[in-house]
DNA sequence: GTATTATCGTGAAATAATCAACGATTGCGG
DNA sequence: CCGCAATCGTTGATTATTTCACGATAATAC
């Protein structure tokens, strides 16, 4: 298994951005020191970051665009088309079902749950709501081991269980349940007010004391 | 101004949620063992980070729940109402217009913005969509701050450019553009694919080889 | 009242991450 | 063809973060 550190593994979402932005306005290399200006770090640490990938650079020319870009994905696995099922079909479940950003990445949303008859069997743009009792059943059908969840807090947790049961081995969180879930099977955590609790502390400092840039923390 | 620092920051939204979870069910006392298995991170780390926010524990019991919450909800600003708007009427802000937790972390939404005359005036639940030639204006009457961005990537720039310009000074950006700001100008960016990248990555390596936990990369 | 146990607080050690420095290479302008 | 400027790759130093170890303390059981 390749690895790389656990910071530079957080890099290279930002990385990617980057790199598609660039190459779909026809560049073909970016140097080290571009790539740190942009995220504000140090650009021997992007040389690093590198070096872990194992992608070599030119000299006077920098890195090869979409040589590094598709590095990333092999490396993230995003060459894969991962199936996943929108667990909530409330406004974020919505939200995320008919963001048509997803597929560029292997992510393909092959339907969605939700607990209430009124929207069961109806569609979401191109997505059939299922009923919450056929949950279990389709992701056995079809192997899925991914789900996004947007359910209430409530019902979190009880969704999850039925999920792992099911063979779900990797939980995208979106609500602020703690889920508890056996070893194997891995939850990421998308706490979106984390955003907002960073915004707020920049700006309660920067009425503080004004004139002092902040770096992001 | 209070420091931490950067990798007990990025800890306190986590430890938020968790405090708000136990104190709901009616816990008065959590320990540095509880709160580190939930984070899967050693114990004297949370020890240390009570430390740096000036929380002292109590022996044998552990932190007090609601002191901590409060604690970090006063450093991280949260008690101060923040005015925002969601600019970009689509899927997404609607989402995060229509969310009823943000209310409790002081972030209130007064009015949301979009181009598409179709849009312009309707409401989203209780908040009206105005016009983008109001952006600027509605910025400077009520003295805005802050604002979450969830135009399509084109107008990303522009719409910053208009809301700097206007005196704002942090944005929320949703959007996958690398916004340019000017320095005292604090941009976040939520980029939630980001997620995704982690989980692939765990599955790819799952199926690669089995029997073998990952920790958050 | 005393022993026991859980838990904290903290200094020192270990690990991880970042940064500074510099030689080596490559393309470009003339 | 030659020198210049840009950029890489890498080593070693520095800084940040995490972990270990242990003494101190407070609640609890008896």
């Amino acid at each position: 298994m390749e690895r790389i550190s656990k910071a530079a593994f957080r890099r290279l979402p930002r990385y990617h951005q980057i790199l598609s932005a660039y190459e779909s306005v026809g560049k073909e290399f970016i140097s080290s020191r571009e790539l740190s200006e942009i995220l504000e770090i140090n650009e021997t640490l992007v040389r690093k970051d590198m070096a872990d990938l194992r992608i070599r650079g030119r000299q006077n020319q920098g890195y090869g665009i979409t040589a590094l870009r598709v590095r990333i994905e092999n490396f993230l696995g995003l060459q894969e088309i991962t199936e996943t099922l929108v667990v909530g079909a409330g406004n974020l479940g919505t939200a995320l079902a008919t963001y048509a950003g997803f597929s560029q990445y292997g992510l393909k949303i092959v339907g969605m749950i939700d607990s209430d008859p009124d929207k069961v069997f109806s569609t979401v743009g191109e997505h059939t709501i299922h009923p919450v009792s056929r949950l279990g059943s389709l992701i056995r059908k079809r192997d899925i081991k991914m789900i996004i969840l947007t359910v209430p807090l409530a019902a979190a947790q009880e969704v999850t269980d039925v999920c792992v049961e099911a063979g779900v081995r990797a939980i995208w969180n979106f609500t602020p349940c703690e889920l508890q879930v056996p070893p194997g099977v891995k939850v990421r955590n998308e706490q979106i007010i984390g955003g907002f609790m960073a915004l707020s502390y920049y700006l309660k400092n920067l009425a503080a004391e004004e004139g002092n840039e902040e770096k992001e923390a």
